[in-house]
Formats: structure tokens, C-alpha cells, sequence
DNA sequence: GAAATCTCTTCACATCCTCGAAACAGTCGG
DNA sequence: CCGACTGTTTCGAGGATGTGAAGAGATTTC
């Protein structure tokens, strides 16, 4: 992740861009122009001339921001519910439980038989079982920009899907 | 709320305070002192000398800051009046006391059973009662902005609705 | 390289259960 | 008696889970 340094107000459609991305951002205000009022967190703003120990300095701090901001490692409620971001769903019972696997090897890959170990503990249904649910999961946590990756005779790996996560319109 | 505005590195502990506290500051850099780097969003620093106009812009941005991120919690009185922002509604006893116990795990699932035992703390009557107490929670507390969610097969959870809440017209 | 095989994806149902909502009735204080 | 509060019954929509089957690709085998 990188902050955006742009030129104010000339670069200002790049701006909304950045914001509607939630990329950090650092305006570099022209010396006769007012002062904007941002009251987004990834956003600040320097007047010039300054000193580039100055501008570095604001740099960090929206860097700094962003990284609270973004705590990039989504939680699961005993309850069901998955947390990331300021946004949630329900999971039901064997979808929690696959993600709860999921999320404690986050970035890496589990196997199918793992998964299903702890999916289902009494014992497995139908061996097309977990594969459904996979299916339901990935659906379910897309509106969170979640995704699990498939690793061909390996496993599962669940990690941020960087893609637009879209509204489903239907 | 105000903006406290400190001298830089001269009112050091000052800052420390209001940073447990939790209110907006503005530092003032002395000219020939490094920039800090702060990165709780409550906070915003200027160089000295600067405009009366850009400290006053940097006191607006945290203002704004400070009110995004206050958490606005509802609040129940022990007389059963809820407030949330500048307005109220009175709740009967039974929802008094379910909407208690929500606000207490504010964001989190309660589930149905724990909102029966504090519902009916001499024991619980049929079980639908809690399901139509609910829903008439949920039309009583829609006008506050407030809104239940149900979760399949977990319980409830309340938040802050974040649709336009409509005022009914019938 | 082509066929046989696997593995994973996705859909279409079927079943079971939870929850929402309306309608109605009982209680209680003014 | 009226209106607010409470509880019950009942019906129906939709969620949760499992299963079978059709594919799409990749991998292996010959």
C-alpha cells in the first residue's frame, strides 16, 4: 500500500478516485489556495512550499491510518458472524466452522480433508458435501471481499479478494 | 466538543491526556522542530508560522473526525425511555428489559434464549412470545434509527440502521 | 496426442427447521 | 368501556443442509 501525493486542487477527479478506492492520499496545497477540509482518515493535506521532512511526516501518518484503519485480518464471532471491515454476515454452523479453519491458516492452504474434519466432526456426509458449501461460502463472503482460492489437490486457501466486490442487483 | 489547540513539543503531556481522553487536538510545531507523526485520526498537527485560516481548517477536519468516529450509542433509561441522538421513545417493561440486554452486547449477537430469561426472568412463556415482542420492538425503535437483525439460528443483534429511516405515512 | 480419470464447480431439487407477521384474546388501570 | 400491554395460535416465507448430476479443466495413461 502506497499514499497518493497530488497536486490541489488540479489533480481533484483523481482524488475522489483514491477516496472511493480508500487509498491513502496526500494533497499538496497550492500556496494561494484555501485550505480543504477533509474529514476522511486516509486523507491530509500540506500548503507549499514545505520541506520534504514535512511532507514524508504527513505521508507516514496517513500510512499509519490506513493500516488501523484496514485491520486486514477478518474475525468470526463463536456466534457466526464474520467480521472485516465495518461489515458483517451469518454464517451457519458448518460454514463457520469451515471458516474458522479457513481463517486460522488465513493466506494459506488447508486441505479438503481437513476442512471436512472439522466441518462435519461426527463423520462426513456425501463427498460432494464440502464442496457445496464451498461454493455457499465463497458467495457469502464476497460482499465482504473475502475469497477462497481453489489449489488444485491441495486444498483451500482463503485470502482478501482484491477485485470489486459488486452488489449483486438481482 | 472543542479542539484543544498545544503547543508542540512544549505541551507535551497535555497531549497524552487528551489522547486518553479521547478528544480532538491540534498541534502547533514550533518552526524548527520535526514533524510528528501521529496517526490517531483525532489528532492534527500545523506548522508554525501558518494562517489563522489553515489552523482553522485543520481544527474543522478533526472536528469532523471527532464526530465520525464518536460512538453514538443508544442509551436506555432505568424509567424504560430510549434515546438515541435527540430523540425518544418509551418501551413497556418487556422490551425495556430485551432491549437492555441488546444494548449491553450493542453490535454483538444475543441469542433468543438469553433475551428470554432477561425478558422473563420468572420464566418464559410460550415460544412466539419473544418473536412478536421483537417485532414489536422493531417498529417502536425504527423511528430512532435503530434497527434488529436477526441472526438465522444465533439470535438478535442490534445496530444502528443505517437506511433513511421512513416516517410512516399511514 | 487422445482417451480415461480425477477434481472441483455449479445447478437443481428435496427436506427440515427457524423466524416473521397477522389475527385474536386476556388483563389491567383510568 | 377504551386503550396499552401482553400472550397464544396459526400460516407461510425463506434459510440451512444434503444429494445427485452435469460440466469444465487438469492430470495421467497408453
Amino acid at each position: 500500500m502506497d499514499i497518493a501525493l497530488l497536486r490541489w486542487p488540479l489533480e481533484q477527479e483523481r482524488r475522489q478516485e483514491l477516496a472511493l478506492a480508500g487509498a491513502g492520499r496526500v494533497l499538496l496545497v497550492d500556496e494561494d489556495q484555501p485550505a480543504p477540509v477533509v474529514t476522511d482518515c486516509l486523507e491530509d493535506w500540506v500548503r507549499m512550499p514545505a520541506s520534504q521532512a514535512d511532507i514524508d511526516a504527513r505521508c507516514r501518518s496517513v500510512l499509519g491510518r490506513v493500516q488501523v484503519h484496514a485491520p486486514v485480518r477478518p474475525a468470526l464471532d463463536p456466534d457466526g458472524v464474520l467480521r472485516s471491515g465495518t461489515e458483517w454476515v451469518s454464517l451457519p454452523p458448518v460454514e463457520a466452522r469451515l471458516m474458522a479453519v479457513l481463517l486460522d491458516r488465513f493466506g494459506a492452504v488447508v486441505s479438503r480433508d481437513q476442512l471436512a474434519r472439522s466441518g462435519w466432526p461426527k463423520g462426513a456426509p456425501g463427498r460432494n458435501a464440502l464442496d457445496v458449501h464451498v461454493l455457499r461460502l465463497r458467495r457469502r463472503i464476497a460482499q465482504l471481499g473475502l475469497s477462497i482460492k481453489t489449489v488444485r489437490s491441495r486444498g483451500y486457501l482463503l485470502e482478501l479478494g482484491l477485485e470489486d466486490r459488486e452488489v449483486a442487483s438481482a
